[in-house]
RNA sequence: CGGAGUGUAGCUCAGCCUGGUAGAGCACUGUGUUCGGGACGCAGGGGCCGGAGGUUCGAAUCCUCUCACUCCGACCA
């Protein structure tokens, strides 16, 4: 893409109303913009940074073995007083009525519907265990919307329902889940550590958040440094297997023994009795919520199937979510200087920004021109005629992994530097060996 | 939902107290000089001053109502 001719509303002043880093970045690098309270709009290069979040999260919860449907936004009342908590939820949901007067609401979350979806088609233990997911639009109508997209009104999320025949299942599935977790935020260069929580209005007895790791985090995190030490897509370096029992078993313990809580139910008693050397503390944003809940559903809306010896059972559920939008702010939070973003490779918008120095200068057009056919899609070529400090400062600012800067000095002799956001590390080298550095 | 604020140009804001017909910086357009970390000159364009009602000869400014947004608290991916 060129920038001349992108949509990419880069600010140089921070507009009012954003107070966090994340915030004040996204609305400066022109990643979104907010239509009304804790509703946004995303711009391409916001949108493609969501797009390839949701992508590492589809990836492996598809590796776990989940598949993926896609449900829709707006479901009717109907189901939501099967379950009984239509009128539980209160004003936090949105209620709407059609031209015949049903009432139907926005969805907050799916368990109604899936289970409705459920027990309309598995009659059978033999078909389980299933895990479906979707990544959709959810709408809950929070009080007080803030910090921009990471406590948004309107969110993209990823939520995993899982259907077991038992409980032993459904601990696998959770496992299962867990491991997709740890991998996941891994993937998008995060520090994530899991947390018992409470279960909430999703209801249940098994559960856990995940804490990712970010030094203007909402909540300080006490945890145990063998989190960070743990290589989660690696099983030859310690990782763990998906389809192993054994080792899905041996993570879990991995998981839960250390210790890791945030400040709220921080215990020091049992804090002291952590190696001290080992002893982690940080702040934390919460981006995911994983949940067992039994048959709270599957009772209430009457889904049952048939178990082996043909007797009809309420199929064991457990529900999985992430927040794919928090997420962007979230790892901006995690990773960003003064000067602006710095995006992990993973879900980098661009791979590179092109910085022409001089533009018209034949030698460095040139070689712009040939980086950027090269790169294609995964390049933002920087063309506008504008001073170099501009140039730079955008480039900061939106964070992209690398900057191949182009300039009348080094292009006589086909050089260009290639610069590193995240470490400022500099070198002059040929076209091909900065294609090649960036891979 | 309680408390506190703010709405004036695309963005940041001044003007409001003390009514007299709209301002600055940045951004944008044209042009020239510049050009390796947010340049400079000259010339321009852009605003039903959130909305409605009222007071007044006259309202961005005073009064009433309303809408939107933000911040602090209680709640959440």
């Amino acid at each position: 893409m060129r920038l001349s001719h992108s949509f990419v509303p880069t600010l140089k002043e921070t507009p009012a109303e954003a107070q966090i880093a994340s915030h004040r970045l996204m609305l400066r690098a022109g990643l979104v913009r907010q239509t009304s309270a804790g509703i946004y709009a995303w711009l391409p290069a916001g949108f493609r940074v969501l797009k390839n979040i949701a992508r590492i999260v589809r990836e492996e919860q598809d590796a776990a073995g989940a598949q993926e449907i896609l449900m829709p936004t707006i479901q009717p009342a109907e189901l939501w007083r099967e379950s009984g908590r239509y009128d539980g939820y209160g004003k936090e949901m949105l209620r709407v009525l059609d031209r015949h007067d049903r009432e139907m609401l926005y969805g907050p979350t799916n368990e109604e519907m899936i289970t409705d979806l459920f027990r309309q088609s598995v009659k059978s233990y033999r078909e389980l265990p299933q895990i479906l997911y979707h990544i959709q639009w959810k709408f809950r109508d929070e009080v007080r919307p803030r910090f921009g997209v990471m406590r948004g009104r309107e969110f993209l999320m990823k939520d995993a329902y899982s259907f077991d025949l038992d409980y032993a299942g459904a601990v696998v599935s959770y496992r299962k889940m867990m491991l997709a977790y740890m991998r996941t935020f891994q993937r998008m260069g995060l520090k994530a550590i899991p947390m018992e929580a409470e279960s909430g209005p999703i209801g249940g007895d098994l559960s856990h958040e995940f804490i990712i790791l970010a030094p203007t985090g909402e909540s300080q995190v006490f945890y145990d440094a063998a989190f960070e030490e743990i290589d989660y897509m690696n099983r030859d370096a310690g990782g763990f297997s998906q389809e192993n029992t054994a080792d899905l078993e041996r993570f879990f313990k991995e998981m839960t023994t250390h210790y890791a809580a945030t400040d709220e139910k921080h215990d020091v008693a049992k804090w002291e009795t952590v190696d001290a050397g080992r002893r982690r503390e940080g702040r934390g944003i919460e981006v995911g919520h994983i949940f067992y809940f039994g048959a709270k559903y599957s009772q209430s809306m009457g889904c049952t199937i048939a178990a082996s010896d043909g007797k009809p059972v309420h199929p064991e559920m457990g529900s999985y979510g992430i927040g794919v939008s928090r997420l962007v702010g979230a790892v901006i939070e995690a990773s960003h200087d003064e000067a602006g973003i710095i995006w992990p490779d993973s879900i980098a918008p661009f791979a590179a920004a092109i910085l022409n120095l001089r533009q018209g200068d034949a030698a460095c057009d040139a070689i712009c021109e040939a980086l950027y056919a090269k790169l294609a899609s995964r390049a933002l070529y920087d063309d506008r005629e504008e001073r170099a400090g501009a140039k730079f400062a955008d480039a900061d600012l939106m964070g992209h992994p690398w900057q191949i800067i182009v300039g009348p000095r080094g292009a006589a002799s086909g050089k260009v530097e290639l610069k590193r956001r995240a470490t400022g590390e500099r070198s002059e080298v040929t076209s091909e060996d900065a294609l090649a550095r960036i891979g």
